[in-house]
DNA sequence: GAGAGATATCTCGATGTCAAGACAGTACAC
DNA sequence: GTGTACTGTCTTGACATCGAGATATCTCTC
Protein backbone atom coordinates (compact mmCIF):
# COMPACT_ATOMS: atom_id res chain seq x y z
CA UNK A 1 0.00 0.00 0.00
CA UNK A 2 1.40 3.17 -0.68
CA UNK A 3 0.14 5.32 2.15
CA UNK A 4 -0.67 4.36 5.70
CA UNK A 5 -4.18 3.33 6.90
CA UNK A 6 -5.22 5.47 9.66
CA UNK A 7 -8.68 4.90 10.47
CA UNK A 8 -11.11 2.10 9.47
CA UNK A 9 -12.16 3.96 6.63
CA UNK A 10 -8.77 3.95 4.51
CA UNK A 11 -8.97 0.39 5.04
CA UNK A 12 -11.94 0.12 3.44
CA UNK A 13 -11.06 2.60 0.63
CA UNK A 14 -7.79 0.34 0.24
CA UNK A 15 -10.41 -2.80 0.11
CA UNK A 16 -12.41 -1.20 -2.64
CA UNK A 17 -9.53 -0.47 -4.43
CA UNK A 18 -8.24 -3.39 -4.79
CA UNK A 19 -11.19 -5.30 -5.33
CA UNK A 20 -12.77 -2.69 -7.99
CA UNK A 21 -10.12 -0.96 -9.64
CA UNK A 22 -12.41 0.07 -12.13
CA UNK A 23 -14.17 2.54 -9.65
CA UNK A 24 -13.79 6.05 -8.50
CA UNK A 25 -14.55 5.42 -5.01
CA UNK A 26 -13.19 8.66 -3.75
CA UNK A 27 -16.41 9.76 -2.68
CA UNK A 28 -16.71 7.40 0.36
CA UNK A 29 -13.39 9.36 1.51
CA UNK A 30 -16.13 11.79 2.71
CA UNK A 31 -19.64 10.13 2.94
CA UNK A 32 -18.44 7.16 4.94
CA UNK A 33 -16.18 9.44 7.45
CA UNK A 34 -19.23 11.05 8.15
CA UNK A 35 -21.49 8.22 8.71
CA UNK A 36 -19.44 6.29 10.58
CA UNK A 37 -18.83 9.32 12.76
CA UNK A 38 -22.47 9.89 13.76
CA UNK A 39 -22.66 6.67 14.36
CA UNK A 40 -19.74 6.77 17.40
CA UNK A 41 -21.43 10.19 18.07
CA UNK A 42 -24.67 8.56 19.01
CA UNK A 43 -23.40 6.36 21.42
CA UNK A 44 -20.94 9.09 23.27
CA UNK A 45 -23.98 10.87 23.47
CA UNK A 46 -25.81 8.33 25.10
CA UNK A 47 -23.08 7.89 27.70
CA UNK A 48 -23.31 11.16 28.14
CA UNK A 49 -26.75 11.80 28.71
CA UNK A 50 -26.75 8.54 30.81
CA UNK A 51 -26.13 10.65 33.49
CA UNK A 52 -28.68 12.50 33.43
CA UNK A 53 -31.18 10.34 33.18
CA UNK A 54 -31.86 11.41 29.48
CA UNK A 55 -31.62 9.26 26.41
CA UNK A 56 -30.32 11.01 23.18
CA UNK A 57 -34.17 11.37 21.69
CA UNK A 58 -35.37 12.78 25.31
CA UNK A 59 -32.64 15.15 24.48
CA UNK A 60 -33.31 15.85 21.42
CA UNK A 61 -36.61 16.96 21.97
CA UNK A 62 -35.98 19.06 25.11
CA UNK A 63 -33.58 20.99 23.45
CA UNK A 64 -35.53 22.07 20.85
CA UNK A 65 -38.00 23.26 23.42
CA UNK A 66 -34.68 25.21 25.18
CA UNK A 67 -34.02 26.82 22.14
CA UNK A 68 -37.13 28.20 21.45
CA UNK A 69 -36.77 30.52 24.91
CA UNK A 70 -39.10 31.79 26.85
CA UNK A 71 -41.84 30.22 27.38
CA UNK A 72 -40.11 27.01 25.92
CA UNK A 73 -42.85 26.40 23.44
CA UNK A 74 -43.18 24.69 20.31
CA UNK A 75 -46.04 22.68 18.31
CA UNK A 76 -45.36 18.71 17.37
CA UNK A 77 -44.96 19.72 13.62
CA UNK A 78 -41.62 22.52 15.49
CA UNK A 79 -40.60 20.01 16.98
CA UNK A 80 -40.38 17.02 14.53
CA UNK A 81 -38.83 19.73 11.96
CA UNK A 82 -36.67 19.77 14.34
CA UNK A 83 -35.42 16.90 14.87
CA UNK A 84 -36.03 15.02 11.60
CA UNK A 85 -38.46 12.42 13.15
CA UNK A 86 -42.21 11.04 11.89
CA UNK A 87 -45.06 12.25 13.01
CA UNK A 88 -45.85 9.33 14.72
CA UNK A 89 -42.56 9.18 16.25
CA UNK A 90 -42.93 12.55 17.65
CA UNK A 91 -46.62 11.99 18.99
CA UNK A 92 -45.01 8.43 20.75
CA UNK A 93 -41.97 10.91 22.13
CA UNK A 94 -44.50 13.45 23.71
CA UNK A 95 -46.55 11.13 25.13
CA UNK A 96 -43.41 9.50 27.28
CA UNK A 97 -41.63 12.78 28.12
CA UNK A 98 -45.48 14.12 29.37
CA UNK A 99 -45.40 10.92 31.50
CA UNK A 100 -42.01 11.59 32.71
CA UNK A 101 -43.02 15.32 33.65
CA UNK A 102 -40.84 16.90 31.20
CA UNK A 103 -42.95 18.23 29.30
CA UNK A 104 -47.09 19.53 29.33
CA UNK A 105 -49.15 19.82 26.22
CA UNK A 106 -52.01 21.77 25.93
CA UNK A 107 -54.23 22.75 23.05
CA UNK A 108 -53.21 25.59 20.96
CA UNK A 109 -55.65 28.59 21.79
CA UNK A 110 -55.36 30.10 18.18
CA UNK A 111 -55.65 26.36 15.92
CA UNK A 112 -58.02 23.77 17.31
CA UNK A 113 -56.43 21.10 14.67
CA UNK A 114 -52.82 22.19 17.15
CA UNK A 115 -51.20 21.45 20.19
CA UNK A 116 -48.39 23.46 22.35
CA UNK A 117 -45.56 21.33 24.21
CA UNK A 118 -43.64 23.05 26.82
CA UNK A 119 -40.52 22.35 29.18
CA UNK A 120 -41.67 21.45 33.21
CA UNK A 121 -39.53 23.04 35.58
CA UNK A 122 -38.24 20.21 35.83
CA UNK A 123 -37.66 19.43 31.85
CA UNK A 124 -35.64 22.82 32.14
CA UNK A 125 -33.17 21.83 34.40
CA UNK A 126 -32.60 18.91 33.19
CA UNK A 127 -31.97 19.49 30.06
CA UNK A 128 -29.53 22.88 30.83
CA UNK A 129 -27.30 20.34 33.12
CA UNK A 130 -27.54 17.77 30.37
CA UNK A 131 -26.27 20.31 27.37
CA UNK A 132 -23.03 21.95 29.57
CA UNK A 133 -22.27 18.14 29.81
CA UNK A 134 -22.60 17.51 26.12
CA UNK A 135 -20.57 20.26 25.72
CA UNK A 136 -17.59 19.39 27.71
CA UNK A 137 -17.54 16.68 25.64
CA UNK A 138 -17.84 17.70 22.04
CA UNK A 139 -15.34 20.05 22.83
CA UNK A 140 -13.26 16.97 24.30
CA UNK A 141 -13.80 15.15 20.66
CA UNK A 142 -12.74 18.09 19.12
CA UNK A 143 -9.58 18.87 20.72
CA UNK A 144 -7.25 17.01 17.93
CA UNK A 145 -8.19 20.37 15.80
CA UNK A 146 -7.07 23.72 15.79
CA UNK A 147 -9.89 26.31 16.28
CA UNK A 148 -9.15 27.21 11.93
CA UNK A 149 -9.63 23.47 10.96
CA UNK A 150 -12.84 23.31 13.13
CA UNK A 151 -14.11 25.91 11.43
CA UNK A 152 -12.83 25.16 8.08
CA UNK A 153 -14.74 21.69 8.56
CA UNK A 154 -17.84 23.37 9.67
CA UNK A 155 -17.91 25.23 6.28
CA UNK A 156 -17.22 22.94 4.13
CA UNK A 157 -19.89 20.45 6.05
CA UNK A 158 -22.01 23.41 5.38
CA UNK A 159 -21.90 23.71 1.70
CA UNK A 160 -23.09 20.02 2.14
CA UNK A 161 -26.09 20.19 4.16
CA UNK A 162 -27.14 23.25 2.52
CA UNK A 163 -29.25 21.90 0.15
CA UNK A 164 -30.68 19.19 2.45
CA UNK A 165 -31.60 22.42 4.48
CA UNK A 166 -33.22 24.67 1.87
CA UNK A 167 -37.20 24.47 0.97
CA UNK A 168 -37.82 22.00 -1.41
CA UNK A 169 -38.44 23.91 -4.49
CA UNK A 170 -40.63 26.74 -4.16
CA UNK A 171 -44.02 26.25 -6.02
CA UNK A 172 -44.08 28.26 -8.80
CA UNK A 173 -46.64 30.95 -9.70
CA UNK B 1 -28.27 38.85 13.63
CA UNK B 2 -24.48 39.64 11.99
CA UNK B 3 -24.48 36.58 9.70
CA UNK B 4 -27.01 35.03 7.65
CA UNK B 5 -28.06 31.57 8.65
CA UNK B 6 -27.07 29.16 5.41
CA UNK B 7 -28.28 26.03 7.21
CA UNK B 8 -29.83 25.06 10.12
CA UNK B 9 -27.48 24.22 12.16
CA UNK B 10 -26.90 27.88 11.55
CA UNK B 11 -29.90 28.99 12.56
CA UNK B 12 -29.58 26.45 15.70
CA UNK B 13 -26.38 27.94 17.07
CA UNK B 14 -28.14 31.16 16.89
CA UNK B 15 -30.90 30.22 19.10
CA UNK B 16 -28.40 28.96 21.50
CA UNK B 17 -26.31 32.13 21.67
CA UNK B 18 -29.34 34.10 22.24
CA UNK B 19 -30.81 31.77 24.98
CA UNK B 20 -27.22 30.59 26.77
CA UNK B 21 -24.86 33.82 25.76
CA UNK B 22 -22.64 32.04 28.59
CA UNK B 23 -22.04 28.63 27.05
CA UNK B 24 -19.62 28.26 24.36
CA UNK B 25 -21.34 26.45 21.51
CA UNK B 26 -19.28 26.40 18.67
CA UNK B 27 -18.77 22.21 18.90
CA UNK B 28 -22.38 22.18 17.57
CA UNK B 29 -20.56 23.99 14.25
CA UNK B 30 -18.83 20.74 13.74
CA UNK B 31 -20.43 17.46 15.26
CA UNK B 32 -24.35 19.03 15.38
CA UNK B 33 -24.25 19.28 10.85
CA UNK B 34 -22.07 15.27 11.14
CA UNK B 35 -25.27 14.12 12.84
CA UNK B 36 -27.86 16.27 10.97
CA UNK B 37 -25.76 15.36 7.71
CA UNK B 38 -25.48 11.26 8.45
CA UNK B 39 -29.15 11.54 8.71
CA UNK B 40 -30.05 12.65 5.59
CA UNK B 41 -27.61 10.89 3.71
CA UNK B 42 -29.53 7.56 5.28
CA UNK B 43 -32.62 8.87 3.52
CA UNK B 44 -30.42 9.33 0.09
CA UNK B 45 -28.86 6.02 0.70
CA UNK B 46 -32.43 4.21 1.24
CA UNK B 47 -33.68 5.62 -1.84
CA UNK B 48 -31.06 4.74 -3.99
CA UNK B 49 -31.01 0.96 -2.70
CA UNK B 50 -34.75 1.02 -3.21
CA UNK B 51 -33.99 0.40 -6.92
CA UNK B 52 -32.31 -2.50 -6.22
CA UNK B 53 -34.32 -4.20 -3.52
CA UNK B 54 -31.98 -3.72 -0.79
CA UNK B 55 -32.51 -1.97 2.29
CA UNK B 56 -29.41 0.06 3.87
CA UNK B 57 -28.63 -2.72 6.18
CA UNK B 58 -28.70 -5.29 3.75
CA UNK B 59 -26.04 -3.38 1.70
CA UNK B 60 -23.91 -3.06 4.62
CA UNK B 61 -23.77 -6.45 5.08
CA UNK B 62 -23.29 -7.31 1.20
CA UNK B 63 -20.52 -4.60 0.75
CA UNK B 64 -18.64 -5.85 3.97
CA UNK B 65 -18.51 -9.54 2.26
CA UNK B 66 -17.67 -8.02 -1.18
CA UNK B 67 -14.81 -6.07 0.44
CA UNK B 68 -13.19 -8.90 1.55
CA UNK B 69 -12.72 -10.41 -2.61
CA UNK B 70 -13.03 -14.02 -3.20
CA UNK B 71 -14.43 -15.81 -1.94
CA UNK B 72 -16.60 -13.41 -0.24
CA UNK B 73 -16.84 -14.85 2.56
CA UNK B 74 -16.94 -13.48 6.49
CA UNK B 75 -17.68 -14.58 10.02
CA UNK B 76 -20.53 -12.96 11.84
CA UNK B 77 -17.73 -11.61 14.17
CA UNK B 78 -15.95 -9.77 11.58
CA UNK B 79 -19.28 -8.26 9.64
CA UNK B 80 -20.21 -6.87 13.29
CA UNK B 81 -17.46 -5.00 13.79
CA UNK B 82 -17.43 -3.98 10.05
CA UNK B 83 -20.91 -2.52 10.22
CA UNK B 84 -20.83 -1.04 14.02
CA UNK B 85 -24.16 -3.29 15.13
CA UNK B 86 -24.43 -5.96 18.05
CA UNK B 87 -23.98 -9.32 17.49
CA UNK B 88 -28.07 -9.83 17.71
CA UNK B 89 -28.70 -7.89 15.25
CA UNK B 90 -26.25 -9.33 13.29
CA UNK B 91 -27.90 -12.83 13.74
CA UNK B 92 -30.67 -11.02 12.98
CA UNK B 93 -29.60 -9.69 9.26
CA UNK B 94 -27.78 -13.08 8.42
CA UNK B 95 -30.70 -15.07 8.80
CA UNK B 96 -32.88 -12.59 6.73
CA UNK B 97 -30.32 -11.97 3.91
CA UNK B 98 -30.13 -16.22 4.17
CA UNK B 99 -33.65 -16.55 3.71
CA UNK B 100 -33.80 -13.52 0.46
CA UNK B 101 -31.00 -15.73 -1.07
CA UNK B 102 -28.34 -13.29 -0.81
CA UNK B 103 -25.86 -15.26 1.67
CA UNK B 104 -25.13 -18.50 2.24
CA UNK B 105 -24.03 -19.60 6.23
CA UNK B 106 -21.35 -22.91 6.98
CA UNK B 107 -19.89 -24.27 9.68
CA UNK B 108 -16.40 -22.77 10.21
CA UNK B 109 -14.22 -26.19 9.14
CA UNK B 110 -11.17 -24.68 11.95
CA UNK B 111 -13.63 -23.26 15.09
CA UNK B 112 -16.18 -25.60 15.84
CA UNK B 113 -17.66 -22.74 17.20
CA UNK B 114 -17.52 -20.70 14.70
CA UNK B 115 -19.85 -19.94 11.24
CA UNK B 116 -18.64 -18.71 7.45
CA UNK B 117 -20.90 -16.42 5.83
CA UNK B 118 -20.42 -15.94 1.97
CA UNK B 119 -22.33 -14.34 -1.19
CA UNK B 120 -24.52 -16.12 -2.98
CA UNK B 121 -23.85 -15.40 -7.09
CA UNK B 122 -27.30 -13.60 -6.49
CA UNK B 123 -25.63 -11.50 -3.62
CA UNK B 124 -22.99 -10.38 -5.41
CA UNK B 125 -24.73 -8.87 -8.52
CA UNK B 126 -27.18 -7.31 -6.30
CA UNK B 127 -24.34 -5.68 -4.45
CA UNK B 128 -21.99 -4.81 -7.63
CA UNK B 129 -25.47 -3.28 -9.42
CA UNK B 130 -25.73 -1.07 -5.83
CA UNK B 131 -22.68 -0.41 -4.79
CA UNK B 132 -22.00 1.40 -8.57
CA UNK B 133 -25.10 3.41 -7.82
CA UNK B 134 -24.49 4.64 -4.65
CA UNK B 135 -21.35 6.14 -5.94
CA UNK B 136 -23.14 7.67 -8.62
CA UNK B 137 -25.44 9.15 -6.12
CA UNK B 138 -23.07 10.10 -3.78
CA UNK B 139 -20.30 11.87 -6.36
CA UNK B 140 -23.69 14.17 -7.12
CA UNK B 141 -24.48 15.36 -3.40
CA UNK B 142 -20.43 15.97 -3.39
CA UNK B 143 -20.55 18.00 -6.55
CA UNK B 144 -20.66 21.31 -4.79
CA UNK B 145 -17.23 21.18 -3.58
CA UNK B 146 -14.00 21.16 -5.43
CA UNK B 147 -11.70 18.19 -5.22
CA UNK B 148 -9.37 19.61 -3.21
CA UNK B 149 -11.68 21.13 -0.51
CA UNK B 150 -12.99 17.68 -0.35
CA UNK B 151 -9.39 16.17 -0.15
CA UNK B 152 -9.44 18.69 2.96
CA UNK B 153 -12.80 17.43 4.30
CA UNK B 154 -11.95 13.76 4.50
CA UNK B 155 -8.61 14.54 6.46
CA UNK B 156 -10.33 16.62 8.63
CA UNK B 157 -13.13 13.93 9.25
CA UNK B 158 -10.05 11.11 9.56
CA UNK B 159 -8.51 13.54 12.31
CA UNK B 160 -11.76 13.15 14.64
CA UNK B 161 -12.54 9.22 13.40
CA UNK B 162 -9.02 7.98 14.16
CA UNK B 163 -9.40 7.86 18.05
CA UNK B 164 -12.83 5.69 17.50
CA UNK B 165 -11.05 3.36 15.02
CA UNK B 166 -8.01 3.06 16.89
CA UNK B 167 -8.00 -0.25 19.61
CA UNK B 168 -9.13 0.70 23.04
CA UNK B 169 -5.43 0.62 24.19
CA UNK B 170 -3.28 -2.14 24.10
CA UNK B 171 -2.55 -3.87 27.58
CA UNK B 172 0.21 -3.10 29.46
CA UNK B 173 2.58 -6.52 29.88
C1' DG C 1 -70.88 30.47 2.59
C1' DA C 2 -69.88 25.99 0.45
C1' DG C 3 -66.66 22.99 -1.28
C1' DA C 4 -61.89 21.44 -2.26
C1' DG C 5 -57.63 20.93 -0.81
C1' DA C 6 -54.10 21.67 2.61
C1' DT C 7 -52.52 21.11 7.31
C1' DA C 8 -51.96 19.28 12.23
C1' DT C 9 -51.96 15.57 15.04
C1' DC C 10 -52.76 11.01 16.36
C1' DT C 11 -53.42 5.73 15.68
C1' DC C 12 -51.83 1.33 14.47
C1' DG C 13 -49.13 -2.54 12.77
C1' DA C 14 -44.68 -4.02 11.18
C1' DT C 15 -39.91 -3.94 11.75
C1' DG C 16 -34.99 -3.37 13.01
C1' DT C 17 -32.14 -2.57 16.87
C1' DC C 18 -30.12 -3.18 21.32
C1' DA C 19 -28.72 -5.26 25.81
C1' DA C 20 -28.22 -9.04 28.53
C1' DG C 21 -27.56 -13.51 28.94
C1' DA C 22 -27.20 -18.58 27.40
C1' DC C 23 -24.39 -21.91 25.44
C1' DA C 24 -20.71 -24.29 23.12
C1' DG C 25 -16.06 -24.40 22.09
C1' DT C 26 -11.15 -22.81 22.51
C1' DA C 27 -6.71 -21.33 24.71
C1' DC C 28 -3.53 -21.10 28.08
C1' DA C 29 -1.37 -21.82 32.51
C1' DC C 30 -0.16 -24.86 35.78
C1' DG D 1 -5.04 -33.10 31.63
C1' DT D 2 -7.79 -29.98 34.26
C1' DG D 3 -9.54 -25.58 35.50
C1' DT D 4 -10.39 -20.93 34.32
C1' DA D 5 -11.06 -17.30 31.46
C1' DC D 6 -12.15 -15.93 27.00
C1' DT D 7 -14.42 -16.01 22.41
C1' DG D 8 -18.07 -16.56 18.93
C1' DT D 9 -22.72 -17.03 17.99
C1' DC D 10 -27.39 -17.15 18.95
C1' DT D 11 -31.80 -16.25 21.86
C1' DT D 12 -35.00 -13.36 24.01
C1' DG D 13 -37.73 -9.37 25.38
C1' DA D 14 -38.20 -4.49 25.38
C1' DC D 15 -38.45 -0.54 22.70
C1' DA D 16 -38.09 3.39 19.34
C1' DT D 17 -38.93 4.20 14.70
C1' DC D 18 -41.36 4.38 10.38
C1' DG D 19 -45.18 4.59 7.02
C1' DA D 20 -49.79 4.72 5.91
C1' DG D 21 -54.02 6.08 7.01
C1' DA D 22 -57.80 8.39 10.04
C1' DT D 23 -59.82 12.48 11.84
C1' DA D 24 -60.51 17.20 12.68
C1' DT D 25 -59.77 21.79 11.45
C1' DC D 26 -58.32 25.60 8.67
C1' DT D 27 -57.84 28.36 4.27
C1' DC D 28 -58.69 29.79 -0.08
C1' DT D 29 -61.49 30.36 -4.12
C1' DC D 30 -65.53 31.06 -6.30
Amino acid sequence: MTEDARDEVDRLVAAWRAERPDLDVEPLQVLSRVSRLARHLDRARRAAFAEHDLEPWEFDVLTALRRAGKPYELSPGALLRATLVTSGTMTNRIDRLAAAGLVRRRPDPEDRRGVLVSLTDTGLGRVDAAFADLLRRERELLSGLKGEDQRTLAALLRTLLTPFDSPPDPPRP
